[in-house]
DNA sequence: ATCCCTTATACTCACAGCAAGTATATGCTG
DNA sequence: CAGCATATACTTGCTGTGAGTATAAGGGAT
């Protein structure tokens, strides 16, 4: 043991050959009409990133750079989500490894200044599964269900399969189970086991394996996303994260509808209100609005006095059952 | 921008200018008699770390390496904390930047195998403001709130004089509020803005100031553990981790003076044990133990099937007040 | 043997939060 | 003016849980 942390530190001293590269991955989020929207570059489905180069301040700034170079948009709130060291991946010349440091970050779309190649993609069309808004969409019990049974009834030991469709019952509410939308993640890793998306059978020999329908992403640029949705979604319980998402000026409807955007499941109105306003997390500008049909909404807008008294009680949004 | 991102590339590809050190660091948790501790290694005070080496299958592997090397502990449940970049160190030849990971691990202290210079130290002697298991601990009035009061008022700014006195008495419960385990990273954070502890003001010239009573740690190891003590106080509340630090069988005041000494605050026996027995997270052994004095306790096993079941329905603790 | 101490275990009560339902107000549109 | 869509207000009933009290069971001291 202590031989090989000396050879080791020879090694390190001699060559650098433990050196690594690290990589900054921006998961982007904004919401217009109700669409909850990832921002991409390129050809799409590929998320922001650059490397960590000597001239940046700090692991935030490099990230900064790297998105407003790529997309043209100047982040606000940004928060850590993940570090984890790719497998394997082979460097030019020698073997390097590359270590990527995935971070969320909240934006309004219209900041947008000038985008070369860049683009909004719903969520959705990446994980279809996610969105209960309109109730459990179909694609949950008319494709995962049977295709989890199948991958649960695929191993001869009769404890894995228990365990398996233990777990695919829990993590999509099968069986009067509810529905519990943090779970993006383990629904994630379950339909990627199962190996019912694209980036699970890549570079897979044999016939191509009926896969759910859903967008892929670059390498694991989707299980990044999934992270990210997890965090978000269970975040906005408990912080005021939501107000990064809207305008300054917004009714409590719209409100309510970015935060549904975000849970993928709908919210009973009068408590939403209720919640909203007791916590005094919003103020009237006294102006209405009858953009939005109907009798006109108050306009309201984020009391950012709160923002540090809520550190203690914590934010509370209706979303505990359904 | 454009320009700079070319060179950037560039200078990459010739000599590997952006290549980054990794270091690993893990703060590892144990709680013994109603104490929670830290492990540390050499003269103390220092987290167990190394560097992520080629080797290491992953970053989790090495962590695991590093620490069973150092200290002869092999880690059960581990969990990653936060990625840091430390400013601007100096490499031998030429700069180079170092990138931190640190990570939770839970254990139980009677695995150390041949722990050659390694210990495990209580937190709260780095933390005494921390521990409020016998009500308030004196050093938060007698010293923290007139130190913090000073520095509150040791700028021009009458606005930045009010932040200051409002960010102190959120963190540390002053003017009636009540204290919110939780927020150990901010109360770090201000002691440590405040110049507090030393290692706020190491190389800094000029008199030494007056600073809290309480042990410091080595580089910024004393920020990691007040992360790492945040997140456990916040994840006891919602997922069943405190088993792991648990022996295999044990009584429920065993498990509740566990959870106290990580939360740093007592709990109401009655509701404690209701919340864990209609939780059903642990079944009883049929034995019981005169070793604690007064009638015998029963003694419980923890239900390792629930490890599923609580990632829906979320485990809770009797912690919400005081 | 008895008293007392300590801990375990069971039961009760009351309040707060909140999910869910219902009712009314207000403006626009056809 | 009818009908619609939204905003806003009120009510009800359940659940969770904080807090207090009472009883059981063993050990040790007098």
């Amino acid at each position: 043991m202590d031989d090989q942390a000396i050879r080791l530190r020879k090694d390190r001293a001699a060559v650098n050959a433990d050196d690594v590269k690290v990589d900054l991955i921006a998961f982007v989020v904004a919401v217009n009409d109700s669409e909850p929207c990832v921002l991409t570059i390129g050809q799409a489905d590929t998320l922001p990133s650059g490397p960590f180069a000597l001239e940046h301040r700090s692991l935030q700034s490099g990230l900064r750079g790297w998105v407003e170079q790529q997309t043209g948009h100047r982040l606000g709130y940004i928060e850590q989500l993940y570090t984890f060291a790719d497998r394997d991946r082979i460097g030019a010349e020698r073997q390097q490894r590359v270590i990527s440091i995935s971070y969320l970050a909240l934006t309004r779309k219209e900041q947008a200044a000038g985008p070369p190649k860049c683009g909004w993609q719903s969520w959705y069309e990446y994980f279809p599964w996610e969105d209960h808004r309109s109730g459990t969409p179909p694609v949950v019990l008319d494709v995962l269900r049977p295709r989890l049974i199948e991958w649960a009834n695929g191993v001869r030991d009769a404890a894995t399969r228990r365990e398996r469709w233990q777990r695919a019952t829990i993590a999509f509410g099968f069986d009067d189970r509810l529905w519990n939308e943090e779970l993006t993640l383990q629904r994630y890793e379950l339909v990627y086991e199962a190996g019912l998306v694209q980036e699970a059978v890549r570079g897979r020999d044999g016939a191509p394996p009926p896969l759910v329908p859903s967008k892929s992403m670059v390498a694991d640029h989707r299980r990044i996303v999934a992270t990210g949705i997890a965090r978000l979604r269970s975040k906005i319980k408990y912080r005021p994260v939501v107000f990064e998402l809207m305008p300054t000026v917004f009714t409590l409807l719209q409100l309510q509808r970015t935060v549904e955007a975000l849970a993928g499941r709908l919210i009973h109105k009068p408590n939403f209100r209720r919640l909203i306003e007791q916590q005094e997390l919003v103020e009237e500008t006294g102006e209405a609005t009858t953009e939005t049909g109907g009798r006109p909404a108050k306009l309201f807008r984020f009391r950012h006095a709160v923002l540090d008294d809520r550190l203690i009680a914590g934010t509370k949004l209706p979303l505990a059952r359904g």
